[in-house]
DNA sequence: CAGAACATGTAACCGGTTACATGATTTT
DNA sequence: AAAATCATGTAACCGGTTACATGTTCTG
């Protein structure tokens, strides 16, 4: 279901996209929240024409098909996003990572909680840096400059867990040297 | 790959769990970052037996399975740990509706986003409650409580973005009303 | 004794990933 | 002319979810 909203979503965010061109939105900016693959991508518009969410609107070369979303389209959108409880599931191997770091022992552990700080601190950095090249657009396309104070969010908190957690471990260890 | 991942450091953070419990712990505080079913634990953990990284320790009443991890499983994971770049990729149905909302007008896309970063700021203080129940135990069980300070920062980064975001909504919308 | 909680498994289905497959246009 | 990029699709496989299926022990 999520795969439908995304895509109703960038095809409402910027009307006139191709597989294509969506491919590399989810790849891009939708990647912190839906990441889809073009294989995936392509039999779920064909659905999404058939079920009437969205239309072929032009036909360019090189085989090229642009979408457009429908009247029927936007209302489903809506409807999602205004009605049931989204799933609050997350699976994030890079936070099963840090999560279980704390499970080596503390010369282990620290330095590599440090190098993922690191990690996650050098994505955010560069993250504002792509943020701030550009001037906050209007409205519509605004959208991908939200979408990129997420992706900081989420990979700050990362960034302070694992700098806090390190802190912690090696205050336990100086404490008490098993 | 990650759910043996995640079960090894389950097992390795405190031996002597039945499938039964660790279905419980990825329903509890693993589901932040890789939740699970038992119809995919228990397979999980006959696979894992087979392949010597864990074993079975004890057998119970009610057929109760005990698993303990192996020196293989430890080695296994220790080396997923300090090895190879974990994936970076994450899905979140909440966050693709956070993401999305903006698209809506702003009369509709503000209250959303304040009543999820209210839904969000309830589930922060449920955890943080939750955490200062409890007296930080000591290095091996301390790990659900780390991850639960995952999760909190997590779910505080969500409710942070939509706060600003419904704020710089509310600010566009009231110096250049459509 | 009934109902809740404990406890383990299997099977069908679905969404997502990887790999396969093909061809057109642009750039070097 | 070759290589890169644009562009769309299909198929096999795998991980995860939902639903099915069964039996035991404890609690009220």
């Amino acid at each position: 279901m999520s795969l439908r909203i995304a895509l109703l979503g960038a095809l409402a965010a910027n009307d006139g996209l191709s597989g294509y061109d969506l491919a590399k939105t989810f790849d891009g900016s939708l990647s912190y929240v839906w990441p889809a693959r073009h294989s995936q991508i392509y039999p779920e518009l064909a659905k999404l024409a058939a079920d009437g969410l969205a239309s072929v609107s032009e036909e360019g070369s090189r085989g090229r098909k642009v979408y457009a979303i429908t009247e029927n389209g936007r209302a489903t959108l809506a409807e999602w996003l205004t009605g049931a409880e989204p799933s609050r599931s997350i699976r994030s191997e890079a936070s099963l990572r840090l999560f279980l770091l704390p499970l080596l022992d503390p010369s282990q552990a620290v330095p590599l909680l440090r190098r993922e700080a690191e990690r996650f601190a050098a994505q955010v950095r560069d993250l504002e840096a792509t943020r701030d090249l550009h001037e906050p657009p209007t409205a519509p396309g605004r959208n991908g400059w939200y979408a990129l104070d997420l992706g900081i969010g989420q990979l700050a908190a990362l960034r302070d867990w694992a700098t806090a957690t390190a802190d912690d471990i090696e205050r336990l260890a100086a404490a008490d040297p098993a």
